[in-house]
DNA sequence: CGTGCGATTGAGTAAGTTCAATCGGGGTGG
DNA sequence: CCACCCCGATTGAACTTACTCAATCGCACG
């Protein structure tokens, strides 16, 4: 596999991609500089696959931009979407606190730029800089916590209901009512535990409803909020 | 609400009961005897609620002997469960890494004996003993695994595959082919996003193949777990 | 510019839910 | 310590929802 690096100019740009990173918000510049060294970037083009269940990928990834399809094959043999990663968050933690194989798949949905960062290096960052570690806490445990709601959400709501909650999710989050999909329906319909049928039949019926307008390229305009709050 | 400290006798206990906790135990006597002094020990009744969606509880708790059982409100106004948590599991970092309320229930499910320990002092030591952090960190992991797990099962699997799946989880945690499920059918079924009335079925169908034989307190007999696994 | 995959629509099916009634066991109170 | 009683467990029948299979359409990627 070919990779080429980002900002092939110096080490000065890698510090402030670094920077950016929540990970490492609290850490001085010279902390900073430390890390900036011993980070890897790549650029990866759309459709790679950055590693599958069974491998034992030996970096943690952070994403400086681009999007990321978590995923795995149950046992019926087809995939399910278990979260999209975007700019400033991480993956490839799980086989580092394990020391086991990945059981999931990560796939780039965009060409994203991605620093790696050694497990080992980043073993030593946790204990010098006890400031990172608590950030990754918060990360998992605002991922455990989204998890959860997609569990209880799969187990208790009905088709209405994940679908409208998933467009008023998406909406907040981009903080306008004609909002696009970062991911294609089907993903969406995985996502939320349907087919994609009845996820196209769930949207077309909203229309019908007036309670939204379906737009080409995955672009959605709400009109009717209250109404789909209330499914 | 009314509370009895455990072992009334002294210190000294306290932190041999600390030392059993897995999250502290990579550390040394001396850092082991700090924790103990901030950590309040009380035993809860059966069917005590711990804390609750809303609430902002301010300390990390530590399950020393008991059940505790962690759900949530559906929109749909159902119990789901989430997870049953047992000796050496801790619950209400949740709060504590977020700063947010709570957005599920903790209740035991048996007479248990709970630590609890202060959201600051616990800041303070995963600043101070890092392998406390980490240790965390690996729990959390390992957490968000098993609930992805649950996710995926709840999407793709039949109600025949997740029955099966847990009756071979719960066989291979006991090391036994003669198991005693922990919770009531009822949690069971919540937990495997089924209603009572369908794990019941399942139950009776497996025994009617042959497969297990279901005998009173929840005890059930494992015949033929090949055949369980390929469903 | 072509093509392959995602999206949509239709019809039939099957799986699990819902409602209802009964049974049974373990926990609580006397 | 025992008996009562409540709630969990079981079984039956009808239903409903979302899935499956299939065919067509259209956009977007290469």
């Amino acid at each position: 596999m070919h990779q080429h690096h980002v900002h092939p100019g110096g080490e000065r740009a890698l510090e402030q991609l670094v920077a950016r990173v929540p990970l490492f918000a609290q850490l001085s510049d010279s902390e900073l500089a430390e890390v900036a060294r011993r980070v890897v970037p790549h650029s990866h083009p759309r459709n790679t696959q950055l590693y599958g269940a069974g491998e034992r990928n030996a970096s943690l990834m952070i994403i400086h931009s681009g999007l990321v399809k978590i995923y795995r094959i149950t046992a019926a043999g087809h995939e399910q979407v278990i979260r999209i990663l975007g700019p400033g968050d991480f993956l490839g933690e799980s086989t580092f606190v394990d020391r086991s194989a990945a059981d999931h798949f990560a796939v780039t949905l965009e060409k994203s730029d991605i620093c790696s960062l050694q497990h080992d290096d980043l073993h030593a960052y946790l204990l010098s800089f006890p400031s990172v570690a608590v950030k990754m806490l918060e990360t998992l445990s605002r991922r455990l916590a989204v998890t959860e709601n997609q569990l209880s959400s799969m187990a208790g709501d009905d088709a209405d209901h994940r679908v409208a909650a998933y467009l008023l999710a998406v909406s907040a989050s981009d903080q306008t009512d004609r909002l696009r999909l970062p991911i294609t329906k089907k993903d969406v319909a995985s996502l939320l535990g349907l087919t994609p049928e009845t996820l196209s039949r769930k949207l077309a019926h909203f229309e019908d409803s007036g309670w939204i307008s379906l737009h080409p390229a995955r672009v959605i305009e709400l009109h009717d909020k209250p109404a789909l709050s209330l499914l």
